[in-house]
DNA sequence: TATGAATGAGCCTTCATTCAT
DNA sequence: AATGAATGAAGGCTCATTCAT
């Protein structure tokens, strides 16, 4: 009575990471949908069975990407020093990307796909939200060491935003080649940064 | 006597800046030939009279609008104390990206596409000449400071990337609509903390 | 004792008449067999057990589109007077086609199939019986009118192939909702001309 | 300065011209665009120089077609008897249908495809119009016979649905090769059973 | 027997590039 | 030197058909 049984759900998921990597390779504009097949060793139409098109999969691929971060953001809780948790997101951050430098390629792809207007206000919107995300996660750390007079009372969004708009930045050079992410002084270096410019004592 | 006389060299440039615009618009990977001939009111055939083929036009808007950061570069002296050089730096970048948030689409579109491998190792090296440049004056202001005795004798090469990354980060920010780049307090605020976490004395 | 005893042409002939509804609803060139296999509630694969391909039950619901005309045909009689014998077959048309003007749609559909040479012969043939079965009964019916000496000796098969043509050419504006073949006055109006120009006396 | 002088109205009536011939030959919805490529002795990115897409083919090839007929109906003038205006027309359209029954196939093909709803209201449209016109000219050439005491006073519109549909349904018949429509005899066989419908003496 | 997941041939359409004028 | 008409390679997507279960 009924046919070949699949799991479709592992299979969707299979076929996403092999388009993420394919992606990631050959960039988003690049990639072709016949490379996602060999990749992921079904035929063509088989991709169309899970996706609608292309850009089904390219959005189903960058979703799966930022869901992969719902746990960093979960990880952390206030019930240390606003210092220490501070050092601690740092470091589980810097952890994250050095292991998964290859899935940030396609993050860079998808903010620069964002910024081409009108169609894909999907992916800032998607992406907006990530990055609000971390913000929110530094704020929370930061208005929390106020609280416990640990760190002045300096402009909380805009140093908020500025320590992701640093990460983010070194995380570019990294993909780009320019400085090695990898190395493990990163998070101690950039954390005294921050610090030091929180600090009431200086 | 001679029936024309064009000067090829402006037409070529007048090209490239219509072609900047058209990039910017559109996206480097979306954008069409016949975008850039339309917009600079020429034949498509006209192009390939000045660019070999449409990666040469792209990568000769990328240099072209590298070039326009050479002057900042050098308007830097070490002539003031460390934190008034820097303050100034910061401070005149700013002012430099908020005029001309538009032409740092094309910039993040160019590294974008150099994050693709192999064939456009050439967009990797310019930009990271581009960078490096940047990152190089920093180095020169730090070091200056430290021997100076305004600053702590820090990792001037990681620290002086960690604030050129943030600097592209927030400016990323902009572009994406996620923060105000042309806000008056950023260049304080930033330059408070990265003086901050660089000061002796707190 | 045998798990399930299925009456396989009552299922075909299901699947025929479902297949009818989506050929008439979407035409013959646009509906898909996954069309089909969800109007009659069945697998795709399943189509392939009572039919070879697409071809086959395609032709199959012609087949089966043309059988619902034998009664017609086989309804006349000469008893009465050629004039009535051919105002009571004109009339037994108009109720059937107005009463089935669904199945009109892909008659038409299939004739106009038929018209695309080579491969579509079987198409000509099962369409061309069709139609010298309706002309057969009209000669009949001339020629039995001619005997009786109620009808002028005229050209009798073009006469008959020119009725049918008008009965065929108001149906088709019928079907494309340029005049409304369910007006009750169309029986009449068409008798009259028609024995008008056969009458003797006129 | 000017590249390939072409003129662009005789190129694609050229296109119309050999897509009409495909399209006749191989079907309106089973015709492929490279056939008419081939055909027109053109590339297949040329018909798109011509046409938005395949359906801007189509349309502009049946709107070709119908406008060979204005002619027809324009000739037709009220100067002379009714009956011999009527000979006239019906004379007129069969030596019309006759050279040109190649494009008759193509018409029939419109006509069905106009039969699937929504999308092709436009086909119905223009054939609603074209159909129009030809009932039209018969309603004057009617109801100047019978101003003129030549015809009964009978349901015009219904007779020149009649005619028409007549026609029609014998072109059909043509088309199906089920008659012969070159058939000198036409004309006249199918004059006089009208006009002996629409005589006052029979 | 029944099924529907998988397939890939095939077709429309785009667009960088060429070249006759 | 300048042009834009012409081109065809390339790639996204559809859908009839197959076949493992």
């Amino acid at each position: 009575m009924s046919p070949r049984i699949v799991n479709k759900q592992a299979k969707k998921e299979a076929i996403i990471q092999k388009a993420t990597e394919v992606i990631s390779a050959k960039g988003i504009y690049s990639f072709k949908m016949s490379d996602v097949a060999d990749a992921a060793d079904v035929g063509k139409g088989t991709l169309y069975e899970y996706f609608k098109d292309k850009e089904e999969l390219v959005t189903a691929c960058y979703v799966y990407f930022l869901d992969s971060f719902i746990d960093i953001a979960d990880s952390v809780d206030l019930k240390n020093s606003a210092r220490a948790n501070l050092r601690s997101y740092i470091s589980v951050l810097f952890k994250h990307f050095s292991k998964n430098i290859d899935s940030v390629h396609i993050a860079f792809d998808f903010w620069s796909q964002a910024l081409q207007s009108s169609d894909n206000r999907q992916y800032v919107k998607l992406m907006t939200k990530a990055y609000n995300d971390f913000v929110a996660v530094l704020i929370r750390i930061i208005k929390d060491g106020i609280k416990k007079g640990e760190f002045r009372a300096i402009d909380v969004e805009k140093y908020a935003a500025a320590i992701v708009g640093m990460l983010d930045g070194i995380l570019f050079q990294g993909v780009m080649g320019i400085n090695d992410i990898t190395d493990a002084k990163w998070p101690r270096v950039i954390s005294n940064m921050i610090l030091n410019g929180l600090s009431k004592t200086g």
